[in-house]
DNA sequence: GACATTAGTAACAAATTGTGAATAATTCGC
DNA sequence: GCGAATTATTCACAATTTGTTACTAATGTC
């Protein structure tokens, strides 16, 4: 029937490949993101610290890996979860794996990594040296941050339940990576119905108290267009 | 040094695991988009077609793997290509494998499959039954096209090197998936400055000639914003 | 009470987008 | 040749969105 190339490997049986999985954990500190670094477990690699990863487990999905691989260093799951990609360069992986999946995580500000003392968070313009794979990970895992932005309430994931809008203009910033103009930023968040006022206010030292405000989306009228938070000057 | 939990396996080797590259070439045909599918090599299995996909072999990037797929389908490189991500839930792949790194590539219209008469292109909304996992990747290509289509200048990747504006605008309208309102079209396209006149003209039956343009992005000035194309009614 | 500080809004200019219609250059039918 | 049909290109203007400044409000500090 079907006229196979020799060359062709008969497409019944894939291959098994060393497989990772890597997961960048980010989190708001000061006015910057940072990442949590692990030290090597492998002590004769040339990098000092890795981003936690993991192979998948037999009958393990992809997600249930990243998930157990973030638990395992938080404690707890990350606010927020996405896959970046699956690297798969000649880029050397620091466990040797020939196909790394990515994924990032965000965590909400002050959480510590409570594993040990081998965790640490540095400043995402301030990586140590890690392998090559891996530092492409983490550069991707803050630009999937920043597209999936005004797609999905990323943002609310990392502040509690009720919050100020201020509160929530700081956060955007820090994600986004610069400065938003309030009045803008406000007008927008009013347009998509992203969220409800409650009635309650909260005095935070000088200034005027701030009204709490709840993530409560409704639904898209009439298709309206999303809003793009990464434009507002 | 290091606390180690006694669950957790020592990281200095990945597993392996049964890993497959698939890709979802994508075609023009008409008002619609097409995917092509081949044959199912496995008889065994309960489909009849399956996307193209193979293993990588040993050193290979995951790129290079994609590309040498669509070139066995094609006999010639798709005109765009790119990673959509790692499919690694439980669905189940026409081969089993564990995770499969799905692809999309573009191909200009009319570029029939040469090799043997084990190809055929589905309408994307009129696939025949193929494995979920499969499924999923086809329905993801689509949607990954979109997303890129106002970054990249895929679209220009469909036509010849030269080519009328309204030819340009139904690759647009074909691959977004809805009409675009011609003014507003020809000003977006101009403000992104993406394309240059030549001084020819082409006529094609009945009408008025059109003019020729190039693909020609100049550096964009002062940070100015993309267009979105997506957006324009 | 004057003032610094933070929150929330109003108002208006500037830019972008949505839309219909005018104008241009061709072919086709007669 | 002439008018209708067809396709291309541009204009014009309304509607909406965005950028910006400044104003009002409520609080703590001195």
């Amino acid at each position: 029937m079907r006229e196979r190339s020799p060359l062709t490997v008969p497409r019944t049986a894939p291959r098994r490949c060393t497989l990772s999985v890597d997961v960048a954990l980010l989190s708001p500190h000061g006015k910057g993101l940072t990442v949590l670094l692990t030290r090597a477990a492998d002590l004769r690699a040339k990098e000092r610290w890795e981003l936690p990863w993991e192979s998948p487990r037999a009958e393990e999905a992809l997600d249930d890996c990243a998930a157990r691989i973030a638990r395992a260093r938080l404690g707890t799951a990350p606010a927020w979860m996405e896959q970046i990609s699956a690297f798969g360069d000649r880029k050397r992986h620091i466990g040797g794996a020939e196909v790394s999946v990515g994924f990032v995580g965000l965590v909400a500000a002050g959480v510590p990594a409570p594993v040990g003392g081998d965790d640490a968070w540095f400043g995402v313009d301030q990586l140590p040296l890690i392998s090559p794979r891996q530092r492409e990970i983490a550069d991707s895992a803050v630009q999937a941050v920043r597209a999936r932005l005004d797609q999905s309430p990323v943002a609310f994931r990392l502040l509690p339940a009720t919050f100020t809008l201020s509160q929530l203009q700081e956060i955007y910033e820090l994600l986004i990576g610069r400065r938003l103009h309030k009045a803008s930023f406000r007008r927008a968040l009013h347009a998509a119905w992203l969220v409800e006022p409650t009635d309650e206010w909260r005095s935070e030292g000088r200034g005027r108290p701030a009204q709490l405000f709840r993530y409560a989306p409704k639904k898209r009228r009439g298709g309206r267009r999303g809003v793009r938070f990464e434009l507002l000057g």
